[in-house]
Parts: C-alpha cells; sequence; structure tokens
DNA sequence: ACGACTCTATCGGAATCAGATATAACGGAT
DNA sequence: ATCCGTTATATCTGATTCCGATAGAGTCGT
C-alpha cells in the first residue's frame, strides 16, 4: 500500500510554502525563511516555531530529509532536500491548486447571477 | 486603501476554498461544502464546524457579504457572495500563489496528475 | 407519514500558528 | 581580542484554526 497523498492534503500554507522553497534549491532551515519572505516580497513571513515543528514533521513523514552540507559551509546548518514522496506530494498539491485557480480566475472579473 | 491585504494572507486552506467556490457563484453554506469537495474531487472536504466558523468570521472582515435569495427556494438556504473587497484579496492570494507555483513547477519537472 | 437528505449551527478536543525567548556560532570592524 | 549585529537552530506558550460529532429542524420523494 502505497502512501496516500489525500491524508496530507491540502496542505497548511506554512507547509506549502516550506515545500515550495525547497522544489527550487536545498535550504536550510534559516534560508527556507528568507526564501519564504523574498518569495512573497516580504507578504508572508514564517516564525521560527511554525518552521522548525513543521520541519520536523515533514521528516518523520519522509516528505523531506536531511542533505549533506557542503565542505566549508557553516558548520550549524542543517540542510533539508524533498523526497521523491515529498515532490509527488507537492506536484499533486500543485496540480489541484492549478485547477481550481483557474477555474476561478475566469470568472473574478464577471459577475455571474445565480440561475 | 484603508484595508490592508497582507494581514489577511495567506488564506488558510479553509478561507481559500471557501472563496474560491464563491469566485464562480454565489452560493448558500452547504452548497460551498459541496463545490469544494467537487473542485478537489472529494479530496478534501470541509467540516461545517471550519465552513460556518469561517463564513462568520469573513462576513464581519467584509470579505463576504449574504445575498438574496431568489423566491420559491428553501427558505433556510443563506446566500453569499464575495465583496468587491473580498474579490481583489481573492486575486491578489491568486496571484501570489501563481507565481510561486509557477516558479516551483520549472524545477519539479511537470507531473501532471489527474484524480 | 416515513425516511433520506438538506441546511444551519454549536461544541470541544486536536492540530496549527506566531512570536517571544534561549543559546550559541559566525563575520567584520575596531 | 573583543564587541556586536547577524545567522542559525530550537523550544515554549498562548492564541487561533481545524474538524468531526452532535443537534435540530425543514424539504422532498414515495
Amino acid at each position: 500500500m502505497t502512501k496516500d497523498f489525500n491524508q496530507f492534503l491540502p496542505l497548511s500554507p506554512a507547509v506549502l510554502h516550506i515545500l515550495l522553497a525547497l522544489a527550487s534549491d536545498d535550504r536550510h532551515g534559516y534560508g527556507i525563511m528568507q526564501e519564504i519572505a523574498r518569495q512573497s516580497a516580504g507578504r508572508y513571513k514564517l516564525g521560527p516555531g511554525t518552521l522548525y515543528e513543521n520541519l520536523n514533521k515533514l521528516l518523520e513523514q519522509g516528505v523531506v530529509e536531511e542533505s549533506q552540507s557542503s565542505a566549508g559551509d557553516d558548520p550549524r546548518r542543517r540542510y533539508y532536500k524533498l523526497t521523491r514522496f515529498g515532490r509527488r506530494l507537492l506536484s499533486t498539491e500543485i496540480a489541484r491548486l492549478e485547477s481550481v485557480i483557474t477555474k476561478a480566475k475566469s470568472h473574478l472579473g464577471i459577475r455571474p447571477r445565480r440561475a
């Protein structure tokens, strides 16, 4: 029995943005915080509580895993990357969001009346 | 611009999907539940607690408002629609999500998945 | 008039969030 | 060499949000 995506969906905003930040590159915790702030132009900032709590949960669930830090790097850093499962989970959620968003967009300009 | 979008963002999954459901049409509470389930092919279902709690909050915040029900309709129904502010809020959030999603997709390799 | 479904609503435990706090190593300037 | 702002991980706490259970009543088809 493969893992069931549905029990993970929908991803909470915190988890969604953590995974989105990790999609483009392996990152350490603090870097994830910065990337999320950057991606949303400072609109959305994760506190450390939310970040590390979720990171631990995602590790347990096998959605992310620790990845080796490069030599010469700040040794305090702990790097994370998406697992294969994590990538598929994120892809699934993205596909779901895209389909709903596309549909909504076509209606937002107009004002439909109920039949 | 008296109201600040940023204090509303990011929208929780529940709020996001309620607004997305209302984008295509005015709906009553139960109809919102059904539309959300339908839009995500049964993957995401809102409980009544989440729904009505959020609906009340959104009414207070002026994101949605009650709209008249047509004559002959089930009189129990209370219809809701997006306010002008709600439509702008949803548009803003959609734009933000789209930009992050587009970027992530280019790194994930596209594996579209259907339900 | 019976049962299945529709519809709004509240409650309480669980999960999630945000910010304050703690601790400490790093890097550059003095 | 030490001072200081930043980087970095981590935990704790109170507030918020979620979600299923429960309730109660109206509607519809048969």
